[in-house]
DNA sequence: AGTTCTTGCACCATCGATTGTGCAAACAAG
DNA sequence: CTTGTTTGCACAATCGATGGTGCAAGAACT
């Protein structure tokens, strides 16, 4: 299809057009020209030449010269989730403002996914790689130090490069501290009555985990083991823990803390198998923001990372002349039920 | 950082290690050793060589080479959103299992981004582009033309290229029909009753309206035009319209047709500024699925259009030898509320 | 032994852009 | 008018992989 189309100009045919060398032509157009002392009429010539031919350069020509491909790559484990796809929607920005190109990826949560998808963008000679809720990033690290390849980790911490990622440990305490002052109007909450869903053994979880517990102690004055529950990130796996606890005791603790919007997901498919009033008393605290979950029927208090944030720390940090593999924890914000927040797509011009 | 890496191997250091020129190298490690005659012993040394110092091929090199790159792109509006994350996550899948390397950019919704970010891509050599919501298609298939780049349209058609696209007509009816019978048990929906907010002066909006409006025709026998509301995408002007009915006429319409979940996150930060009792007697049909839209206080019918349809269909054509610039509709999903379907994510293990 | 195949590989141009180097022409200085 | 400088550009090597072509050594055949 739309095959008709005369191949792509390149330098060599400006540069008989123009009767300049290709030399000549390359630099005009790259910008070097006024280091190689071209005539600044010959330089208008070779721009107008390009112009109508409507020329742009070859950047797998230029990236096997210059080693640099400009192409930023961003790893996520999933595209399909706002945390993740608001991640590469502010990263686009970031790095469009650059003017490179972003490359993003997802390799699904699987370490040797990660590693192989790393791999293929350094193929590609990717200029730099944002490694982004890796499971395994000293795994990647080791793909992209072999290749000499600039690399930082997002959101789940590496060990051998700098790390930029939300303080789990502050918003797990917040989360949990608003979840049970929602409930002290009324009948206070008892320790056994706050539940914590979802996770894995990952540096995130662990972190919330620890701030849970650390309140929950600090003001309900206790901290049983059976209360949490780290079902892995699966909606399914997250929707069976629900379902058994249901089956158990015949109804959901009164008090959720959902360890990521996906995890919320399988409470809601729990959900959807029971009626809406089964859940009158339920507050749930959600570590991570979507604005449709939280104007749900029962009070939903969530977390939003501070993307923004991360990402701009991420890309100061990755220019250092020689950065640390210390981790940078960037603050999270509470956000209340019933809120509509802005996001990346408010930044957009609405073209009508 | 990171840099300490000894530079990548090439097949000249593994023709020097294995005594053999750098085509033979080649030819081994591409596959077309066969058709060259190399001996079996011989691949199998280079083979073993390049395993042990970890030989990629220079995808720039090759691409530069042979005019193609293995990457196949996606170009979308926006990444921040369920439906069109869902289409890079199940875009993502198909280029992986073809064993290419899938590119996916976001432009804005703004003609110009298009093109520009087409055109950049195609700097890149991408052997095909997937142009997907694009506000201007026909702008981005001249691009495609001049380069020669097979491409074709998802979400919204164009008219030089084949397009793939969710039957917006037959989803408006659907939707509109879902809305007027879950009145119906009580106190029936009037014309006046039943408004559509969002959209724009686009294909898939102009569709939807139609059915829109014929199922009002047909089933409430009017059609007042000050009912339909197209307010652009854009979340801010959403709410701004709603504000505006509900100052004129002191409450909201029964019946919402909000034309997409971003659409519908204008209607979330109307209601963050009323009291959720306002909304008691409200049902809303948005154009898009979202699973926590879906259980929200008032019932919320929904559209899930079919994106691996989509996406499977649009692989399937583009491989086509003169595919003719038709558009292939696809049937989308009415979804009652407080549903949670599975997605893309589903197909995903969980490694724990 | 001489001729013809076949096997197994090496050589080299090529893709398009970048960049270090060289060198004529124009100009200035003495 | 000779010698040095500056200006303005051309030349050619290079990045790493691909693929057409050529050719020596051995096998097969007469």
């Amino acid at each position: 299809m739309a095959s008709s189309g005369k191949k792509k100009a390149t330098i060599y045919d400006l540069s008989v057009l123009s009767g300049s060398s290709p030399s000549t032509v390359s630099a005009v157009l790259n910008g070097t020209w006024q280091k190689r002392r071209i005539k600044e009429s010959t330089a208008e010539l070779i721009r107008s030449l390009a112009e109508t031919h409507q020329y742009t350069a070859n950047r797998q020509a230029r990236g096997l010269r210059s080693s640099r491909s400009g192409l930023i790559g961003l790893l996520l484990p999933i595209h399909d989730n706002r945390y993740f796809s608001s991640m590469a929607q502010t990263f686009e920005a970031h790095v469009r403002s650059k003017g490179q190109c972003p490359i993003v990826v997802s390799a699904s949560r699987d370490p040797d996914e990660e590693r192989k998808t790393a791999e293929t963008l350094i193929s590609y000679s990717i200029d730099e790689l944002f490694i982004c809720g890796a499971t395994d990033p000293d795994g990647v690290h080791e793909v992209c130090e072999a290749a000499g390849l600039k690399h930082i980790n997002i959101d789940l911490p590496g060990s051998k490069v700098p790390s930029v990622i939300s303080d789990n440990y502050e918003g797990g305490r917040m989360l949990t501290e608003a979840i049970i002052r929602r409930f002290e109007a009324d009948r206070p909450l008892l320790p056994d009555e706050l539940y914590l869903f979802g996770g894995r053994n990952d540096h995130a979880s662990r972190e919330r985990i620890r701030g849970f517990r650390a309140v929950k102690n600090e003001l309900l004055g206790a901290d049983p083991d059976e209360c949490i529950q780290p079902t892995g990130y699966a909606p399914n796996n997250a929707r069976l823990a629900f379902e058994a606890f249901y089956e158990k005791h015949g109804r959901l603790p009164r008090g959720l803390f959902v360890n990521s919007s996906i995890n919320f997901e399988g409470l809601l498919r729990f959900m959807a198998g029971h009626p809406h009033e089964n859940f009158a008393d339920l507050v749930v605290g959600c570590y991570d923001y979507d604005p449709f979950a939280s104007f749900l029927p029962f009070p939903v208090i969530m977390i939003r990372q501070d993307v923004e944030g991360m990402i701009t720390k991420a890309f100061e940090v990755i220019e250092e002349a020689r950065p640390q593999p210390r981790i940078h924890l960037i603050q999270p914000e509470l956000v209340q039920p019933r809120t509509a927040l802005t996001g990346p797509l408010d930044a957009l011009k609405d073209i009508e």
